[in-house]
RNA sequence: GCCUUGGUGGCGGAAUUGGUAGACGCGCUGGAUUCAAAAUCCAGUGUCUUCGGACGUGUGGGUUCGAUUCCCACCCAAGGUACCA
């Protein structure tokens, strides 16, 4: 009888789905586990080798739990909104529904022929409107509440509005815009509708705000940072420019502190804790104001005590993590980008300072973080007063200094900081020194808990810690700044220009944002025409002629109707992609509720999520926000838990082998002089992309070059072409080249030799068609590989279906776990699934004659070290090692002839939760009915694995030589003279005395001599 | 630059607390079976070797009776990124 996976298979698949085997209840005497993948985007090219990785994890730890006796949730879901099925039907015209729910279906199948035990009753997609409302809802409880910083929580805003009529804002300390205006109670109570509307919305969790977004006007569309490259689009390089937008924002910020503190309380990796905790970026300091000085105050200081308080009205704020450095201060820097730089620039220096923004202006932020090696910077000619010495100090721009992190300005304490020192030192600016009994001839001193200020005025012999406070004490005493916890996280945006997301349950009367009832959700999306901006540069909801909002009615009405008195305009925006994965794993313990978001009986079973296994790439996206919407749902009260996971890992990637094509740019610059003299210039674009053995890559910067003539060859090209029309008596041509840009390829059309089907790669990306292809002098138009993250997005990836169909899902499970530990990356490659195929083939043998006889000692000694090793595995989450465990008891039993059914049906238990479908199968040929999947999981006894005697290393000066069988318990003291007694040992040593000898009973002995 | 992770045979990897380096699998070599192939089974397989051994876990040091494991310095690769003042 022959292993038919593709029968066993289809077979229990049928079972457990007829049978509902996984389906989890929300009432169990059991202990509940909950264990969670991260959920799938579902693309169109369905799930790749990737994806499963993960989700065999938490399926074999959910099995697990299972046999252990628990009451096991593990669902599974879709996160189906998204961008690339909105540009898909941009293209296509397709709605993003359709389109989406035939993604599902693939990926459902392709899930389904895996084998996983999820609870498919309670599936979630994001994009349904039975989901969304709940999203909606959030969004609502959100706009409903502040943040009281004196309860440190989130409060209704009930409570804020009673505080106004009653005492104004004095004394409220809330997490809230910074431009609020202090009013008492009798201002608020007089206040309009509106203007009490307009200044809750400063409070308000989430709320509107302009903020700067990387708009494209080609596009007509916003774009993502990694969509821009080198300053321009990525699909067809248009010009990007930032422009300030009102969007919602969510403020994540107000529980900034809360999400620090709580990493303490979760068992999540550690490099995960680390990235959230720098994004988070929380730094102690102080904000310190410095006056700028005009320059006609410095020459006529005391004459015109007019033109002084005119004048010096600018003030630069920075924040510093030393203001006890603050008497070190030599120059200021601040942002190319900072709004100031315009202002205070004096004449003689604006055209310096200009060339230098714009310059400034192409670097990434990328490129200038990681440059440290360029000292760039421009005087503004403009000073500011040192605010206790009200010395002048110059302030100098400079691109180290971002304009997105605290105020875009720095204090330079050149002594004090590495960056200000060979900043003060390429620009020979002074570099006081105020620390005591320190060189700093050569380098800054950085180091605070060796510090003593000198030089300082009132700081003048304190230590860091002392200065630091006393800097601080004068600062506030004088008004020129105070303490301060800066945080780098700032307010997420919370507004895309997208179709395809959750629309927003929001109307808008006379400008301001007013709620939809919960009885009236979901708001569904509506239908439009096209899924792009509109042409006056509104959302893709712009488009929608229904998209008005009925007071009276409850209902989405025609826009014609609109008439702000009962019909209203609805927003056009849409939200994130994270907001429908910030609370999907709370909606999966009651998924089906229409009057809640779940009920508290299923939220106070389930708690929270036992164990999640998703992707590291979400350490600061979605994991940051569903902690920050948990904590908040957890101050409204809705849950008991304030972090959803108590335990998350991160599985490795998969990475796949990434094909590139080059595209390069030739722009040339043509005069022609015709032969009836009249001049004309023509820019001439031409675009190619070149065969990769054109390519190299420079060894000094890493900037990609092209070999050889190529260029001249290119730009011969261009020449002929323009030389074919006829009637010219002269021209000038001049060649410019952008640089060569490497563009993925997709790997499916690219053949084993790495050639690229240039055809298909033409139609597959249309904006290649015009492009001239250059060959390589072989004639083949060649691609060159790397080796990165397998993504739809780098197109490299591959898809499950065939291995399955040739060797089955157990295989297929148990070669990923196979592949390497579960947290680290690893290459795809299928050479080493015939060695899992051909072991799942050898413990089917091992079923062909079971017999109920006694279990001998070795088949006894055989099964009880491996469910050790496989439960310390599983525990551990090391799956790869259980792999060979399985392999070496297999082959074991094997040898042993074993056929007994005292051993055989425990293994089957061991096996099936990596292997399911034949466990199954084995179970039901032991003669059991039913599924294996809740059967006790085998119990570890150690008696059978008591040795009488130990094979001892036996090692000279640490290195091995021979073994020595000799009894368990005998003495230290009796090995040592057993060894030394040995020949071999006298062999070794050939005469000479040992110093000494290590005995370690059980593990080896070590001669040193 | 910074943060994180990693570096062990031809390849994926193992060695759980400092104690036999290379488990298990792939690949490769030889053999059995077969008309032949696939499949299966058996044996071998870190490198060098004068066949005694010597060397060997990115590099160089150190601690130790003993180091893939601990410490210091460095090199390389991947992923992330925000010069955090």
């Amino acid at each position: 009888m022959n292993y038919d996976f593709r029968e066993i298979e289809a077979k229990w698949q049928k079972y457990w789905a007829e049978n509902e085997t996984f389906k989890a209840s929300n009432d169990s005497d059991k202990p509940k586990f909950y264990a969670l993948s991260m959920f799938p985007y579902p693309s169109g090219a369905g799930l790749h080798v990737g994806h499963p990785l993960g989700y065999i994890a938490t399926d074999i730890y959910s099995r697990y739990k299972r046999h252990k006796g628990f009451n096991v949730l593990h669902p599974m879901g879709y996160d189906s909104f998204g961008l690339p099925a909105e540009q898909y039907a941009i293209q296509t015209g397709q709605h993003p529904a359709i389109t989406t729910e035939n993604n599902i279906n693939r990926y459902r199948e392709q899930l389904d022929q895996l084998g996983f035990s999820f609870d498919w009753s309670r599936e979630v997609r994001t994009s349904n409107p039975q989901y969304y409302k709940w999203t909606q809802w959030i969004f609502i409880q959100l706009f409903n509440a502040w943040y009281n910083k004196k309860s440190d929580k989130a409060e209704n805003i009930s409570s804020l509005t009673s505080i106004f009529e009653k005492e104004g804002n004095a004394n409220v300390e809330a997490a809230c815009d910074d431009d609020v205006p202090s009013f008492d109670a009798a201002t608020w109570n007089g206040y309009s509708d509106k203007e009490k509307q307009e200044i809750l919305l400063k409070y308000r969790l989430t709320y509107l705000a302009d903020t700067e977004v990387n708009w494209c006007p080609a596009l007509g569309t916003v774009l993502a940072n990694d969509e821009i490259v080198n300053g321009v689009s990525e699909r067809g390089g248009h010009p990007v420019v930032r422009k300030k937008m009102t969007q919602w924002s969510m403020r994540i910020t107000a529980y900034a502190q809360r999400l620090l503190d709580g990493l303490d309380k979760i068992d999540w990796p550690q490099p995960l804790k680390d990235s959230q905790t720098n994004w988070i970026g929380r730094s102690v300091g102080a904000t310190v104001k410095f006056r700028v000085m005009s320059e006609k105050l410095r020459v006529s200081e005391s004459e015109n005590s007019e033109l002084k308080t005119q004048n010096s009205s600018f003030d630069i704020e920075v924040f510093t993590t030393r203001p006890d450095t603050i008497f070190g201060v030599s120059f200021m820097t601040l942002a190319p980008e900072h709004e100031l730089v315009a202002k205070i620039t004096t004449p003689e220096q604006k055209a310096e300072v200009d060339a230098y923004v714009e310059a400034t202006a192409k670097r990434s932020e990328r490129d200038r973080m990681a440059d440290v090696k360029t000292i760039s910077g421009v005087f503004t000619g403009a000073y500011a007063e040192h605010p206790f010495t009200k010395e002048p100090v110059p302030i100098w721009i400079g691109d180290y200094v971002l304009a997105s992190y605290g105020t875009g300005a720095v204090m330079a304490v050149p002594c004090g900081d590495q960056r200000d020192y060979d900043f003060a030192k390429h620009y020979n600016i002074d570099i006081p020194n105020i620390f005591e009994g320190v060189d700093i001839s050569e380098e800054a001193f950085a180091d605070k808990e060796t510090t003593i200020i000198a030089n300082s005025d009132f700081l003048n012999g304190l230590s860091y810690k002392d200065a630091m406070k006393k800097a601080i004490a004068e600062l506030e005493k004088i008004g020129h700044g105070e303490g301060k916890v800066n945080y780098r996280l700032r307010d997420a945006v919370f507004s895309r220009q997208r179709y395809w997301g959750e629309p927003f349950p929001v109307y808008y009367v006379d400008g301001m944002p007013q709620m939809i009832d919960l009885e009236h959700l979901p708001l569904q999306l509506p239908e439009v025409e096209k899924y792009l901006p509109t042409e006056t540069g509104e959302p893709p909801l712009g488009n929608a002629t229904n998209w008005a909002w009925n007071t009276d009615k409850n209902e989405v009405v025609s826009n014609d109707l609109i008439d702000h008195k009962t019909v209203f305009p609805l927003e056009l925006n849409t939200m994130p992609g994270w907001a429908g994965s910030s609370q999907y794993f709370n909606r999966y313990m009651d998924p089906r509720n229409d009057d809640a978001i779940f009920s508290p009986e299923a939220i106070n079973y389930w708690q929270d999520v036992d164990l999640y296994i998703g992707g590291s790439e979400h350490a600061t996206g979605h994991l940051l926000y569903s902690r920050f919407w948990q904590k908040f749902m957890f101050d409204m009260d809705y849950v008991p838990k304030d972090e959803f996971a108590q335990k998350l890992i991160n599985q490795g990637m998969i990475t796949g082998t990434s094909a590139f094509v080059y595209r390069f740019v030739l722009d040339t610059r043509i005069t022609i002089e015709s032969k009836d003299k009249s001049v004309s210039r023509i820019l001439y674009k031409k675009s190619f992309c070149i065969s990769e053995s054109y390519i190299t890559k420079s060894k000094m910067d890493g900037v990609l070059i092209t070999q050889g003539d190529l260029f001249l060859k290119l730009c011969k090209l261009i020449e002929d072409e323009i030389r074919r029309d006829a009637d010219v008596k002269h021209t000038t041509i001049v060649h410019e080249k952008e640089e060569i840009v490497p563009v993925h390829a997709d790997v499916s059309l690219i053949n084993a030799s790495d050639e690229l089907d240039v055809e298909g790669f033409k139609k597959w990306r249309p904006e290649y068609a015009d492009f001239e292809f250059i060959k390589g002098d072989d004639g083949t138009f060649k691609v060159s590989r790397e080796i990165e993250k397998m993504s739809k997005s780098k197109y490299n990836v591959v898809n499950p279906d065939a291995i399955c169909e040739e060797y089955g899902a157990d295989s297929l499970r148990l070669y990923e776990m196979f592949l390497g530990p579960l947290e680290q990356s690893k290459p795809w490659n299928t050479a080493g699934i015939t060695g899992v195929h051909s072991f799942l083939k050898k413990l089917w043998k091992l079923y062909a004659a079971i017999e109920d006889k006694e279990p001998s000692a070795d088949n006894l000694k055989t099964l009880h070290k491996t469910i050790k090793k496989v439960e310390e595995d599983i525990e551990n989450f090391s799956f790869n090692t259980s792999v060979s465990t399985f392999m070496i008891c297999v082959n074991e039993l094997t040898s042993q002839k074993c056929s007994s059914k005292a051993i055989l049906e425990p293994l089957a238990i061991l096996v099936s939760p990596y292997a399911p479908h034949i466990a199954e199968e084995l179970w039901s040929r032991l003669g059991n009915s039913g599924s294996i999947a809740e059967a006790p999981f085998p119990k570890f006894e150690e008696k059978y694995l008591v040795e009488s005697s130990k094979e001892y290393p036996i090692s000279f000066n640490g290195k091995m030589r021979f073994k020595l069988e000799l009894p368990m318990d005998m003495s230290k003291e009796d090995i040592e003279a057993a060894v030394l007694a040995h020949e071999k040992t006298k062999e070794q040593l050939q005469g000479r005395d040992p110093k000494k000898v290590i005995v370690v009973p059980g593990k080896i002995v070590n001669i040193v001599g």
